[in-house]
DNA sequence: ATAAATGCAAACGCTTTGCGAGTGC
DNA sequence: GCACTCGCAAAGCGTTTGCATTTAT
C-alpha cells in the first residue's frame, strides 16, 4: 500500500469535484492550501505531474501563459472572454469531419486537436454597453 | 524620419519573405543575426513587441512554453506533427459555421479563434514504419 | 540637442528539480 | 529499514524591462 497523501489525494478530488474542470497549478494550491491549511506548490506540482503522466489529466494550453489542466476523459473545446479572461467549456465536438479534412489537404495524420475561441462573454458584453 | 534600424528592418525583411510563416522570438534573433552579424536578443524582442502592437503580426501559441508570431494578414490554422514538432499552415478557415455554433451555444459573441491540430507528419509516419 | 535604436545585464513569472527531513509500512 | 510524501530552496527557461551608449537627424 501507498502511503497516504493529503495533498495529492486534495488534487485529485478537486479535479473529481463538479462546478469547475479547468485549473491552473496556481488555482490548485490555492484550493489545496484552503482546504488542508498548508500545502508546498511543489507539491502540488509534483501531483499534477503524476496525474498527467498517468493519463487521468490533460494539458490545456489558454496561451495565458500559465499551464492548465483538466480531466481527460472527454474531449472538448473552450471559448475564453477577451475581457474578463474566464473560460467557459464549448459543449460537443465541432470538428470531427474537419480533422478529416485537415488529414486529406495537410498529409498528416491527426491525433488531437485543441481549439481555444475568444470572444466577449455575456456579462462582458452587458457590462460593456453600460 | 526616424533613425535607420537595422535589426528592426530585418524582422520585417523576415516575415515579409517567403517559406517561412511562423517565427518564434528565438528563431528571428537568429536569422538577423545571421543576416547581420550580430543582434542583441532583446532588441528582436522589442522589434517584435511594435509590430504586434501595430498589428502587423499577431502572436500564435503552440503549446511548447514559447510564443511564436506570424503576419496577420489572414487567418489560418496549423497543425503540428507530435513527433518531430513541425509546424505546418492548414489552408483555409474551417470553422466559419463551428464559430456560430459556439456563439450560440455559450451565449459568447465569438471575436476569434486559435485551433492546432496535433498529428503525425507523413515524413514521421513513413520514419516510423522503418 | 534631441530622439530613436541598440546592447548589456538584470528582473520577472512560472515551471521544474535537488535534497534532506519526516513518516507510514 | 525502505520507500514514499512533503517542504524548502534554488535552478531553469523564456519573456520583459531599466539603463546607459551610440548615432542619425
Amino acid at each position: 500500500m501507498a502511503r497516504p497523501s493529503p495533498v495529492s489525494d486534495q488534487v485529485k478530488t478537486l479535479f473529481a469535484a463538479e462546478g469547475r474542470h479547468l485549473w491552473s497549478i496556481d488555482e490548485l494550491h490555492e484550493s489545496v492550501v484552503q482546504a488542508l491549511g498548508a500545502a508546498d506548490y511543489s507539491t502540488v506540482f509534483r501531483a499534477v505531474s503524476g496525474l498527467e503522466r498517468d493519463g487521468l489529466i490533460k494539458r490545456i494550453d489558454l496561451g495565458d501563459g500559465k499551464v492548465h489542466y483538466e480531466v481527460s476523459d472527454e474531449h472538448h473545446e473552450h471559448i475564453r472572454c477577451d475581457v474578463c479572461g474566464r473560460v467557459v467549456e464549448v459543449p460537443g465536438c465541432v470538428l470531427e469531419d474537419a480533422s478529416f479534412a485537415v488529414a486529406s489537404s495537410t498529409g498528416f495524420k491527426v491525433t488531437s486537436h485543441q481549439l481555444l475561441f475568444s470572444g466577449i462573454c455575456p456579462d462582458c458584453e452587458s457590462a460593456r454597453q453600460a
